[in-house]
DNA sequence: CTGCCCATGTAAATCGTTACATGATTAC
DNA sequence: GTAATCATGTAACGATTTACATGGGCAG
């Protein structure tokens, strides 16, 4: 249920259309819920059955774009879940899986699985170092739809909660990439002491 | 697809039938992939038109249980996925999504928020240290069967896999609870400087 | 007038959850 | 005998991915 509310939270902060969401989704709400267009349409439908959304066609606009936006039953909704208590879905991590089973395979296979596993969170690491730094000085687009709709007293929560999000998944990717250097850096010591003839355990 | 090869990682260390798979699933290979009995069933009979496992009933069980076991094929394909590089899936996370669109509610209800981030993590945390204690001392049930199987000169390599996944479990969970402590603790200097009255920037 | 981007969808297939259905065995 | 647990599934629904389909506007 979690891509409604991350259109709805989109949406609350500026209107637009599918096809902006659609663009913009992975440097605003959906970039903490990835979602396609194809998916991305068919909610706005059922969002819009249900009364949360409106579209309209500004008049004069040949390409006939809906843009949408909340109606306050879409507001009073999104507010409605986002207080209740999160229930978190259980552990899906194909990458420890791989791991785990990888124990079969020579060491060299297993280091470049650690080593691509930090490549991707450094990736991930930049993306939202970017999002951090855009919210802090305010040039973040939908950071700015959503201040200025809102009393300038509320501003410094705003940007507090948004730097709070992307500042942890900042830690959670730093996180990763520790965690993979730090075994690749015991793969290398366990490979080193391999390679040398079996050792006597007194240095005589 | 992961959960194919989460259930092919399973019978790897041990034959099973598919009630002992959605029993032991959460303290095995499943503790990385989350999948419930009635998917578990459905997997077992397409891994086994797919002769990648066999079912057998052993003779003289009246629960006439199917006891399922890897084939060669089988092993082949687990061996192939695990060696592939890992596609990460898009981010998802509702989690960050209310907490970002709490930006409308009081203090107090974003602090419960991340009260309840850190018990569940303080929860995750003090399960996979329990595996990760288990495979330590080599207790683990799955880990068990998957040494009995394996030459000693292997046993070494498959505890520091195992550990290595579960270590970076822990700290991923120990994470989430210092994300959570640390933000508390801002929330708290914030509402106790909200509590004063406006203060002059001079001490005079 | 051609290729690219804007813009909006539908269809089919797969993956995952929730609910339902059934029967055997074991401990009390 | 009856309740709990063992054991195996099916059905319906919802969420997600992949592929397909269509047409307008704009720059060269």
């Amino acid at each position: 249920m979690s891509l409604r509310y991350a259109i709805l939270g989109f949406l609350s902060s500026t209107p637009a259309t599918g096809y902006d969401i659609a663009r913009d989704f992975d440097q605003a709400a959906g970039s903490f819920w990835h979602a396609l267009r194809s998916q991305i349409y068919g909610e706005l439908k059922s969002l819009e059955e249900a009364g949360l959304i409106r579209g309209k066609i500004a008049r004069g606009d040949r390409l006939r774009r809906r843009v949408f936006s909340l109606t306050p039953a879409g507001e009073a909704e999104l507010q409605g879940w986002v207080e209740k208590p999160n229930d978190y879905p259980g552990e899906r991590d194909a990458e420890r899986i791989k791991l785990m089973f990888l124990d079969g395979a020579p060491w060299p296979v297993i280091r470049r699985h650690l080593q691509d596993h930090a490549a991707h969170h450094r990736a991930r690491f930049a993306t939202w170092k970017l999002q951090h730094d855009a919210t802090g000085d305010r040039t973040h687009r939908q950071l700015a739809g959503r201040l200025s709709q809102r009393p300038a007293a509320e501003h410094a929560k705003i940007v507090f909660l948004k730097q709070l999000a992307t500042e942890g998944n900042m830690r959670r990717a730093q996180l990763e990439i520790d965690w993979a250097e730090d075994a690749i850096a015991r793969i290398d010591a366990i490979e080193a002491s391999e390679r040398l003839p079996p050792q006597r355990r007194s240095a005589g």
